[in-house]
DNA sequence: CCGCGGATCTTCT
DNA sequence: GAAGATCCGCGGA
C-alpha cells in the first residue's frame, strides 16, 4: 500500500481508485471505496497549494508518503488529501468521492460525493491534518478493495488555472462519482 | 433539470 | 483585503 503512494501524483491518483477508506471515530468505523480522485503536483502546478510555498499550514505536504493533509474552504468545507510522492515533494492527491461499504447502504446515496460532503460523512477536519495513514492506531488508514473495471480521467473541477491538464481519475462505473454540474462520467480513459 | 449566488473563514499578498 | 481544490437552496424552464 505504502508502495503505490510513493508514486508521482497523478499515478498514485489512480493507484487509490477503488482502495477503501477507514474511519474509526467513537468506538466506530466507517468504511468508503474511493471512486473519485485528483493528483496535485509537487513541482510546476499552480493550483496546488504546494505551490505558494512551505507555510504552516501546507507543511504535511512535505512528509513521507501518507501524511494526510486537511484544509479548509470557503468557510464551510473541510477537505482530505494524501501526501504522495517520497518525502521532500510536496505532491498530494485530493479525495473526491467514495462509495459507503457496509451497514446499510442505499442506492443513490451521495453523502460521499464531492470533497466536502466525504470529510463532513467520514467525520474528518483539521484535527488530522499532519497524522499519517499508517502511523499506530491511525484513527484513518486504508484498506486493499476492489480496483475499477476502467478509469476516466478529466480536467480537475473547481480551477481557474491548469485547466489543459487532466488530472481527475474515477472510477467509470460508479454511481458516487461527485457533480453532474462537473461532467461526472466525461472524460476519456 | 439547470444556473446562479450566498454563506463564512483561513491564508497569503 | 481578496480569493478560494465547495455545497445547498432558490428560481426559472
Amino acid at each position: 500500500m505504502l508502495a503505490g503512494l510513493a508514486q508521482a501524483p497523478a499515478e498514485a491518483a489512480r493507484f487509490l481508485l477503488g482502495k477503501v477508506l477507514v474511519r474509526i471515530r467513537g468506538g466506530r468505523a466507517r468504511a468508503a471505496r474511493i471512486v473519485e480522485t485528483e493528483a496535485y503536483l509537487g513541482a510546476g502546478d499552480p493550483a496546488a497549494h504546494a505551490w505558494s510555498g512551505r507555510t504552516k499550514r501546507t507543511e504535511p505536504l512535505w512528509g513521507p508518503p501518507g501524511t494526510l493533509y486537511v484544509y479548509f474552504v470557503y468557510g464551510r468545507h473541510h477537505c482530505l488529501n494524501l501526501a504522495v510522492d517520497r518525502a521532500g515533494r510536496p505532491g498530494c492527491v485530493l479525495i473526491r468521492a467514495a462509495e459507503p461499504l457496509g451497514g446499510r447502504t442505499r442506492s443513490g446515496d451521495r453523502t460521499l460525493s464531492g470533497p466536502g460532503r466525504l470529510c463532513r460523512a467520514l467525520r474528518v477536519d483539521r484535527r488530522l491534518t499532519g497524522r499519517h495513514l499508517f502511523e499506530p492506531g491511525s484513527a484513518l488508514f486504508l484498506r486493499e478493495g476492489g480496483p475499477p473495471r476502467a478509469i476516466g480521467a478529466s480536467p480537475r473541477v473547481g480551477l481557474r488555472v491548469a485547466r489543459r491538464r487532466r488530472l481527475r481519475f474515477f472510477d467509470r462505473d460508479s454511481a458516487a462519482v461527485s457533480g453532474s454540474r462537473y461532467g461526472r462520467g466525461r472524460g476519456r480513459q
